[in-house]
DNA sequence: GGATTAACCGGAGGGGCCTCCGGTTATTGC
DNA sequence: GCAATAACCGGAGGCCCCTCCGGTTAATCC
């Protein structure tokens, strides 16, 4: 359930052959910086005060600066730090509950990370049209970790094994636009049930509850 | 030579019918402004600071922003007057010099006032591409403008009869591409010279200077 | 020529951006 | 362990943006 924080390995290769692995305070304040962003981003936009995001981080600006130089070096740390939010909690969830409760519980989790995201659709915009290679990096990652999800799901036999992944995906992606009124997250959970009992619908092997 | 301010009846039809033509000192204001922004502009490109352009206009910030509620709208108002004094000082010429002097002056004139855009670039694509009238209004001015002066020249026999306005409008612009040194003005003067020259080859009857 | 008033003026004030540097601390080498 | 030091931290400070409102003034009507 919880997103483990990660462990050495992974920031080494992270960030390739880098010089140093980035000293501890720093990279406890990079990361208080990148949470405090998300929650900023989400609720005011990519246009949120950076000071603001400074203070709710406890860092003084100094220290955002530095480790952002400017306002889409932090968008993007942020955009990349979700998206592998969101890989790992599929591995959690795979751990912890049966294939079909845990591909359930991540479409969810996905469409509220793409709810979370409408404010930053321009800025992803220009960012992507810039030279990051932030999008190489990320782009084939959710698909495929959603394709995994799936494929457990089928072997177990809950789930219909005819349905492609990827137009469940876009099926996803498309519940972000139904999202306006006060009450678009219970809308949205509704709907991601519905698509849920589609896939089981006709399963070989109908799970326990409902 | 001088460009004269524009009298009551010019600034009745640039607004239309509005429903109050602008107090006094409201207009002097204004006026002081687009003024002190062109040069803010020209010195600094479109970034100048707002506060400073205020300051050497010698009102409040308050005026600037009363005036024009955004950077925008600043910078289409320096363009237009840009414009209509382009437009302004070909009738000023001609009633002042040889209609071959006159065309000889303008064009440097136009090349001056091309060169000292370069910095509004970006901004007046995002201008063009956005709601505003104004290059419904000016986009066909200058060569209209052009063309008048040529057609004068030849008329008085001072420029050969067979070449395209468009085409010299078209060759001073790119004149502005070789703008870069520190004697660039120099040299766009020996460019202005060189076409103008080309203009008087061959002319039925050569003008005596030169 | 006054009185009235709508329009205009200026600048203080609150907030944000970004840089710079003296002080602090985790890391490394012994 | 301990010293040396490279890396990091924070926030003051300078500049800018934009709004808001009490005071001023040009225009209008008698």
């Amino acid at each position: 359930m919880s997103i483990q924080k990660p462990e050495a390995a992974d920031e080494a290769d992270e960030a390739g052959a880098s010089p140093r692995p980035l000293r501890a305070d720093a990279r406890r304040n990079r990361d208080k910086l990148t949470a405090a962003a998300a929650k900023a981003f989400a609720r005011s936009g990519v246009d949120a005060s950076l000071e603001a995001i400074a203070r709710e981080a406890g860092v003084g600006t100094g220290t955002l600066y530095r480790h952002f130089p400017t306002r889409e070096a932090l968008i993007e740390a942020v955009y990349r730090r979700e998206v592998e939010g969101l890989v790992a909690a599929a591995d959690d969830l795979l751990r912890q509950e049966t294939p079909d409760a845990a591909l359930a519980e991540w479409m969810q989790r996905y469409v509220d990370y793409i709810a979370t995201k409408r404010g930053m659709r321009d800025s992803l915009k220009l960012l992507l049209e810039s030279n990051s290679p932030l999008f190489a990096e990320t782009h084939g990652l959710v698909p495929r970790t959603f394709r995994r999800l799936m494929e457990q799901a089928v072997q177990s036999g809950t789930i219909r094994p005819d349905a492609d992944s990827a137009d469940v995906l876009h099926a996803l992606s498309s519940i972000y636009s139904a999202t306006d009124g006060p009450d678009w997250h219970e809308r949205s959970r509704r709907l991601v049930a519905l698509i849920m009992d589609g896939l089981r619908y006709g399963a070989p092997r109908p799970s326990q509850r409902r």
